[in-house]
DNA sequence: ACGCTCTACTTAGTATTACTAATTAGCAAC
DNA sequence: GTTGCTAATTAGTAATACTAAGTAGAGCGT
């Protein structure tokens, strides 16, 4: 791992990621996994298929994703595609606002200690 | 806990945090804690002492925070004051850097959703 | 037929981060 | 001398993400 900051920061807001990609549109576990290591994601670092798939598990146990699976296509396995479920849509719609007030706020401690180092 | 996804975001940018206060003015452990826990902060929930303290054993293991001991002031007992070093102070502008990044990036995925959703 | 590659999912084990909760200790006020 | 405040320490646990390996189907080239 290149940047040791990406790890830091990544806990705990890929839930909230993966969420909107799939609230975007229907999606599977591989794919969202090439998307988040595609273009204007690398700040991100790869995401691994083990630290994708326990997330949706976990999601859909939450009751916040709906799986409906679909058989072997062109070439590959068997797809699993996962949709926002209502309580899913609430809960992103939740996380969003959280999120917006969370970054704010630590906006806030690092804009203080900005403030503070100009003066010098 | 009230909220359940404070516990989530607030993993790995504490840190960050806490560079930023001891950044910003010479300060000890129960005074982040006061701090962190008084007004502005509240959307971090509530810092504990087993979450800070051991927080700032890392920073002095890896070098980015220094300490000085003062003897037991009016009431209560010795403090640790800590304050950045060179190394901290260039770690945390990276850090900076980083969080800036990190938050466009997560900010894309959550308007790529939400300009989806004003389309219904 | 065989191996290779790509898609796609699964899982065991580990590291890191933060929380819970209890403990220690000095000093002051009552 | 007990309570209350400041201040730091620590053991044990939960949650999150990573490492690394494995399973399996389909198409392609030889």
């Amino acid at each position: 791992m290149e940047n040791r900051y990406v790890q830091q920061f990544k806990k705990g807001s890929l839930e909230m990621i993966l969420l909107c990609l799939i609230g975007k549109k229907e999606t599977y576990g591989y794919e969202i996994i090439t998307e988040l290591n595609g273009s204007g994601a690398a700040v991100l670092g790869y995401a691994k298929e083990g630290t994708v798939y326990p997330i949706l598990y976990r999601l859909q146990e939450a009751g916040l994703v709906q799986c409906r699976i679909a058989p072997a296509a062109a070439n590959g396995g068997s797809k699993k595609y996962y949709s926002l479920t209502e309580k899913g849509e609430e809960t992103l719609r939740e996380l969003i606002l959280f999120w917006r007030e969370y970054t704010v706020c630590v906006d806030g401690f690092v804009e203080d200690y900005q403030r503070m180092e100009e003066k010098l």
